[in-house]
DNA sequence: CAAGATAGACAACCAGGTTCACTATTACCG
DNA sequence: CGGTAATAGTGAACCTGGTTGTCTATCTTG
C-alpha cells in the first residue's frame, strides 16, 4: 500500500531508458566501425528497408515533408549508407537503397539491441521485462514507425 | 515459453510510451490556457525552480550551453513563462524566476501528469504500473534532470 | 591593485524541420 | 490522341534550437 509516485516521472523515466539503449547503441556502432551513426539515421534506414524507397514515400512513412526526408537522405549518402538510382519505368523517381555498408550497419544494430535486452533481463529479470514490454505495447500506438521523430521535440 | 521480442522494439516502446504522454500532456495544457507551452518549456521551468536561477547555471543544470540557455530564457520570458531581475550583490548576474503565470502551467502539468498516471493503471493496472515504474528505475540513472533533452537526438 | 574568473550577450554557423514555388515526367480522360 | 491534372524531386527562404568564439562588464583573489 505504498504511495504513487508523482506523475511526471513516468515520462521521464520512460524518455530516460529510451536515452540510456541509444546511447549505448551508439557508443557500441561507434566501437564497431560506425562512429558517424547518429540515432535518427538507423531508424530512417529501418524505415527504407530492403526493398528501397524514394524520398516521398519515406517522407509518409515518417511522418515529414519530402523536402525534409530528401535532406536526411542526402546525409546518409554522404556517409555512404545509402545511394540512389534513377527508376527506369518512372524517370521521375529515384531509389534509394541501402549500400552494404547501411545493411552492416542495420545488422549490428540489432544484434547491439538484442545484447542490451538481454542485460536490462539480467537486472529485472525475464519476466518483468516481457512484462513491462506487453503493457507498453497496450498503451502506445501500434504503428511503431510513425515516430514523427524528427522535430518532433520543438515543435 | 514465448520467443523473445526484437529488442529494438524496447526502446521504440519507450519512447512512444513519452511521446503519448508527452502529447496528451500538451493537447490539455492547450485546453487549460497554455496553447504555446511546448515539450520543453515545462522541463526547463521546473529546472529553474521556485528559488531561481541563472542562465549559466540552467545551463549547467540541463546539460546545454549557457548561450543555449539563454535563449530558452528568451523564449520563455517572451512566453510569460519567466521573467528577469538583476542580482543586486552581483550586477552581472540575472536572476531568472518563474511568473505566475509560469508556476501555473507547471502545477495544471503536475496535475495532468497524474491524470494520465491514473489512465495508465486504469489500461494495465496498479500493480504492474508501479512494478514498471520500479524497473525503470533499475535500468535509469538516478539525475533525472541531465536528460540532455535539447539537442541530443541530432548530435 | 593588477590579474584572473565569471555572467551575460552578440555573431556566425549547423542540423533539420517547415512552406512556397518550380520543372520534369507520368497518368488520366474527353 | 492530346491537353489537363497529379506526382517526384529540387531549390530557396525561413524557423528553432543547438554549437563555438569573442567581447564587455563585473566580481574575486593573490
Amino acid at each position: 500500500m505504498s504511495i504513487d509516485p508523482p506523475g511526471f516521472e513516468l515520462p521521464l523515466r520512460l524518455f530516460l531508458g529510451f536515452r540510456v539503449l541509444i546511447d549505448e547503441l551508439h557508443a557500441e556502432l561507434a566501437r564497431q566501425g560506425h562512429p558517424h551513426a547518429r540515432p535518427m539515421h538507423g531508424f530512417v534506414m529501418q524505415a527504407i528497408g530492403t526493398e528501397g524507397t524514394t524520398a516521398v514515400e519515406l517522407g509518409r512513412t515518417l511522418g515529414v515533408s519530402k523536402q525534409a526526408a530528401g535532406k536526411t537522405i542526402e546525409t546518409l549518402e554522404r556517409l555512404g549508407y545509402v545511394e540512389r538510382a534513377r527508376d527506369h519505368r518512372d524517370t521521375r523517381r529515384k531509389i534509394v537503397r541501402l549500400t552494404p555498408s547501411g545493411v552492416d550497419m542495420l545488422v549490428r544494430s540489432a544484434r547491439i539491441f538484442d545484447d542490451l535486452r538481454a542485460r536490462w533481463a539480467a537486472v529485472i529479470g525475464d519476466e518483468r521485462l516481457r512484462a513491462l514490454e506487453a503493457d507498453l505495447r497496450k498503451v502506445t500506438p501500434q504503428d511503431v514507425f510513425r515516430l514523427d521523430v524528427p522535430g518532433w521535440f520543438g515543435a
